[in-house]
DNA sequence: CATGAATGAGGATTCATTCAT
DNA sequence: GATGAATGAATCCTCATTCAT
């Protein structure tokens, strides 16, 4: 419903301002047009709301890296797809990668024990599918026989690393310029 | 003295555990086996704990940066040394990594203003550190003529990746064992 | 509205029995029968909600000595008028008295300097309006040439002296009747 | 002792400034340059130390009242020297003044009852005192056939009324020097 | 006597959540 | 469906008082 969304999109903006703790229905709902009580025709709880809002980003980003793997016709040309499906999700939904992109969706270590496992539980499904490409890409020897699990989480952390700078930057410049810094040096290493 | 370190102690787990704002200071009394008044002799506020913290263990792990730079014979040495020496730290700080590693300093976005301006000066000034080591490299043409800014932000993004990775899964093994891995990814890159 | 009336009335009882700091939150909610979160739907502050109780006596009072001065023909009948006010005033707020008479707005002084300073600001201005009528009555002979505000500061005095121990002593009787003791002294003095 | 006495000292001026509730024994301490230990080795509680500040002064006002009433010839010239002396002990005891001449020892009404009870009882015996003079003065028709009680307050009042202003607008000038504008307007009243 | 670290009860304030309208 | 006034549990912090040294 469209209220739904529209109380989810206000959540997000003030969750990413604030952090769960920090924000407040009240604040979520002003920033709706809502009155709190509507927050609660639509969510159980702040919790519940937030998980949504999770559950959502990472659902659209798995999907986007979904796809870009598969239209990829080599499995580096997937990763790099990857990349750049990374950079460009981040830059649409910076505001929300304050709070996903806290490593491994550890953002907020105060969030109920709840929240966290299922957030957990999202990000390591995540981990996997590139995890995927990794593999297969190995296989074929295209790239060094190194644990698929470690190349992935290797790439992920340069990605998020990459991504977190822009962010604390002041977001000066494009992060989707990034890619091929990240290409190059996830490919071929720094050494000279 | 002996008590503000037991009571700074106690708030590390607590706040590891739970984040900054789920952490009450009814626990960590409790957990530092002092009165909650006892807190606020040493402390000034929850808020001042928790900078008091931070403060601590960054300023713990940038003379250990500093340190293995400097004893290295080569700026290639000493970017061994530094990320052997990162995760050394981390895994005896794991406990605090909860907090300080969420991701650039960002931790727990609901914090304060004013700690976060705090802790992101703190960060941006152990990222210098390491990009000093990446420029002399580059400078001696060790390291491929890339932005010792990126190179930097690169090599912290997948240190932090395979910590957080290490902690989100139980802590298998030993994170340091995980060096070889990331020194060979950083220097040579994936490509076979 | 009505339940900020209920709270305002609930605190007056509550501070004039034990002052502002041994007011407590709790009391107030408990006496205006509201949940202590409802006080700060209508208030900011316990500070803020004293504050509001004092600036509508004051305007009160104010308002009630211009009217009976504006009504008199001559400015001895609205000093007469005036005595007659006050007492009527304190006698039909009495419990308020209790917070607002402490010789000269100085209420209680542990009151934060803030709320001081409003107060003596107030009262002062209530002062110059007595002082106003003395004035008059000085330049038409009426009264001695004495300086208007000694006159004021003098005629307060009295009428709060006898306020004061009128509650003092369990409140007997009608304060309203010294009125006649009050302008008799005043006016012609206590020499036989 | 001389310690108890400098605690005591230290105690007048936090309570002048800050009032009982406001003052913190912290500070006591520290301007009486002892430890919060000491204080409980002097006094029993806060609340006795402020009650032994109280008895003390007040003992004094009522001796120098005592005193300058015996050493006036007639009941006339008691009143006068009457006045001079309190307008002198309140100059001498300004900083006290904030405490005590709140409208008849009731301070901060907050103060515990038991407090507020004894200090009442002390008002009253030291307005018996006025009224002594006042009843021999009017027995030997010095003075008009009012109800000596009546005669005490207004003095009183017009007394502490001008002290009051006096604390108000800064103490500019001597507080003494009223005492012919008082003396003038109690005697001869303000009619011209 | 003197200290000052430690205590813990107590109070102001916030905010997620409910529910009568 | 909406509303927003009302709730009250939860939390940070203060400060009088004690007591081991």
């Amino acid at each position: 419903m469209a209220n739904r969304e529209a109380i989810l999109s206000a959540a997000e903006e003030i969750f990413a301002e604030k952090g769960f703790y920090a924000a407040t229905t009240d604040e979520i709902a002003e920033r709706a047009e809502f009155s709190k009580g509507a927050l609660y025709l639509y969510f159980k709880s702040k919790e519940e709301m937030f998980l949504s809002l999770m559950r959502e980003k990472v659902d659209r980003l798995e999907k986007k890296i979904t796809e870009c793997i598969k239209a990829a016709l080599t499995p580096i040309e997937g990763i790099e797809n990857l990349i750049k499906a990374h950079l460009e999700f981040f830059e649409e939904n910076k505001e929300f990668f304050q709070i996903i992109a806290s490593e491994r969706g550890r953002f907020e270590m105060g969030v109920k024990n709840r929240m966290r496992k299922e957030l957990m539980r999202r990000f390591q499904s995540y981990l996997k599918e590139v995890e995927g490409v990794m593999k297969a890409a190995v296989e074929i020897k295209d790239l060094k026989s190194i644990d698929p699990n470690h190349l992935a989480i290797a790439l992920i952390g340069m990605v998020h690393s990459f991504t977190a700078q822009w962010i604390l930057t002041g977001r000066e410049g494009s992060l989707k310029e990034m890619s091929s810094v990240i290409i190059r040096l996830f490919f071929e290493g720094a050494r000279a």
